[in-house]
RNA sequence: GCCGAUGUAGCUCAGUUGGCAGAGCAACCGCCUUGUAAGCGGUAGGUCAUGGGUUCGAAUCCCAUCAUCGGCUCCA
């Protein structure tokens, strides 16, 4: 469940034992579609916002299958059949789920202990137990409802079918996976589908489409998004926002180009990592380059071919809104969200470790101020800590370093946070910052991060007061993230009706008849000269046409000038709320969006 | 990259069993000179994603490639 303060957790929730249910009833009406032994079962755990069920199958589902599965569920449902526990022993467990291999597994790890039925660490070794309702039987734990009656046939529908890997490992068979949803009462499922709906009006892809704002073309490339001017507007004055506010937070802008020897990646671990996910090299008399898919090693190596530093000019903080090139895989863009040409508004802090509190709470201090500015007032910090396998540096010593450092500075600066292992950067811990939206979805926006590792891979020093050399900290911060996601995700939580200080057309004047366009140019000027962004629709369209054509573009002020205005010297204001203010001066208005704008409405 | 689906005009979409490629909006040209969410008429617009194949004949059937969508995996 997303909302985590809530005193319920989701695990103890009637809601979670109706999906638990709904998941056992949808396998057994899987199940029945295929001969005895041909199909095969994997998992079918609850869900935020519902439930899955993993399976092995001969051929594959269509949408069109789920008409008659549903159908099946409701029939169980209606038969009212009792989920019945039965704890058993490893080897009967075995003997039931004969010919059933992933059960077997999940059998096999469960009398190891470690982990639960869903292959999720676990603390305790737990007990092996089955629960059946009439012909089906699952390796559970349960909780369920007493009987599939308590399932409400009004309130469960079937959601899509995707490919998902066992156990989550692309190097295993993919299975087939049924989402479904379930809740109390048809009303809540009804909400369910309208928050879907909504967010499928706010898609940023069906918006900056219909709003102008950016597109992709094969002949440039997948993932290589091309903006527009009204786009290009938008990415500048979002850059300008975060560069105004951090040089005024104290950080330095550089700049660092867009090709990187390979070497360098080597040197700071990243080529080992992320090979996979650069672009091809660009080589030249033997020297390979690499389009720059991260800026670390490059802020780095500039703050070392700035000669030796002393601890006085830390901490030094380094900012860039770079273009990043990563070569995604193709499954993996979407949209805006993610692409190959990606903007970070990144800045590197190098510091003493005695700095690193401060320098988390000057970025912790920034990013509220940031995301508050676009209206991102709920967000949750997951403190992304090492996981014991994997990618990460093994110097246990920095981590341990790293992450106290990270603590204590949440910890100081009263951040309450979930800690989620195995989330962390190869070379250090994460506090990440998860913004909800207006529909209540979470977007991983910002992210400080403290790296003890690449600065002494890369030789970085700074001479104490002791007179020795030291090897500085880095911090990792983005505020934004990248401009390109972040655009994409202000978009769907604005749905396009942009504050004011952000909208790339800020105001449309309307004259009546074509005798007004030439008064309406003339306030356009006016309104131009005051730093507003403006546009005259001059064309032969009535008024009607031209109020909606600015409404569809959700443009914050729309200006109607007719007889009555030219000669009073005002003009009408309507905003794309509907409402109309009535005739004013062009200096009230003026003021008015001045106003607006710096209210950030 | 993997599983599944989809790809027709700038946009949204229709196109029967294989038989002359369509509509609305947008664009352009006229007429109308307009009072708070679509005025009227006309014109133009297509390598049916791309490349092969089957067929007398392919938007339609088959194969491959590319792209997009829903997920999985990954995300410095």
């Amino acid at each position: 469940m997303s909302d985590r303060k809530q005193a319920e957790k989701y695990e103890d929730s009637e809601l979670y034992r109706i999906r638990h249910s709904a998941a056992h009833i949808m396998a057994q009406a899987v199940m029945e579609m295929f001969e005895p032994g041909e199909a095969k079962l994997a998992i079918g755990p609850p869900i935020d916002n519902g439930f899955y069920y993993d399976f092995d199958l001969p051929r594959p589902l269509t949408p069109e299958d789920f008409k008659a599965i549903e159908k099946r569920m409701r029939q169980i449902i209606k038969e009212d059949h009792q989920f019945q526990k039965q704890v058993i022993s490893a080897d009967e467990a075995k003997k039931a789920f004969e010919g059933q291999p992933y059960k077997l597994e999940l059998i096999e790890g469960l009398e190891e202990g470690g982990v639960d039925e869903y292959g999720e660490p676990l603390d305790e070794k737990p007990e092996i137990s089955f629960y059946t309702h009439d012909s089906f039987t699952d390796l559970c734990r349960g909780p369920h409802v007493p009987s599939t009656g308590k399932v409400n046939p009004d309130a469960m529908k079937l959601m899509s079918i995707a490919g998902a890997y066992w156990r989550g490992d692309e190097n295993k068979p993919q299975l087939q996976r049924i989402y479904g949803t379930a809740f109390a009462t048809a009303d809540e499922l009804e909400q369910h589908i309208w928050r879907i709906e909504e967010a499928k009006k706010r898609d940023h892809r069906k918006l900056g489409k219909e709003l102008g704002l950016f597109h992709f073309s094969e002949d440039i490339g997948s993932g290589i998004p091309l903006f527009t001017p009204k786009g290009e507007i938008m990415r500048h004055i979002m850059e300008d926002f975060v560069r105004e506010t951090q040089t005024r937070y104290g950080y330095d802008h550089v700049w660092t180009g867009h090709l990187v020897k390979e070497d360098l990646y080597h040197k700071s671990g990243h080529y080992e990592n992320y090979r996979d996910s650069m672009f091809p090299p660009m080589v030249d008399d033997n020297i390979s380059y690499r389009l720059k898919p991260m800026n670390c090693p490059s802020h780095m190596t500039l703050y070392k071919e700035m000669g030796l530093h002393s601890y006085r000019e830390l901490p030094m903080r380094f900012a860039e809104f770079a273009t990043l090139y990563r070569y995604e895989k193709t499954g993996e863009l979407t949209g805006l969200t993610r692409v190959r040409a990606l903007t970070q508004d990144d800045c590197h802090s190098f510091c003493t470790p005695e700095q690193i509190e401060e320098e988390f709470t000057l970025a912790l201090n920034l990013i509220r101020e940031v995301l508050d500015r676009y209206h991102f007032t709920d967000y949750r910090v997951d403190l992304s800590l090492k996981g014991d396998e994997g990618k990460y540096v093994d110097d246990p010593e920095k981590w341990q370093k790293a992450e106290a450092a990270l603590r204590s500075a949440l910890d100081k600066n009263k951040v309450e946070y979930t800690e989620a292992y195995g989330e962390a950067a190869f070379y250090g811990p994460k506090a990440d910052f998860i913004a909800k939206d207006v529909l209540g979805r979470e977007w991983q926006l910002s992210t400080i991060q403290v790296d003890f590792i690449q600065p002494e891979r890369l030789d970085l020093n700074y001479i104490g007061e002791d007179n020795a050399e030291h090897t500085p900290v880095v911090i990792h911060r983005a505020v934004t993230g990248t401009t390109e996601r972040f655009l994409g995700v202000i978009i769907e939580h604005f749905a396009g009706a942009f504050p004011v200080w952000l909208a790339p057309v800020q105001a449309v004047l309307i004259p009546i008849a074509d005798r007004h366009i030439e008064y309406a140019d003339q306030l356009a000027a006016q309104m131009k000269e005051a730093g507003l962004r403006v546009e005259v629709n001059d064309s032969s369209d009535r008024m009607g046409a031209k109020i909606r054509n600015a409404q569809n573009q959700k443009v914050p002020y729309m200006l109607v000038i007719g007889d009555r205005e030219m000669e009073a010297n005002q003009a009408a204001l309507r905003l794309r709320s509907g409402e109309d203010l009535g005739a004013q001066s062009i200096d009230a208005i003026i003021n008015r969006a001045q106003q607006d704008i710096k209210e950030g409405v």
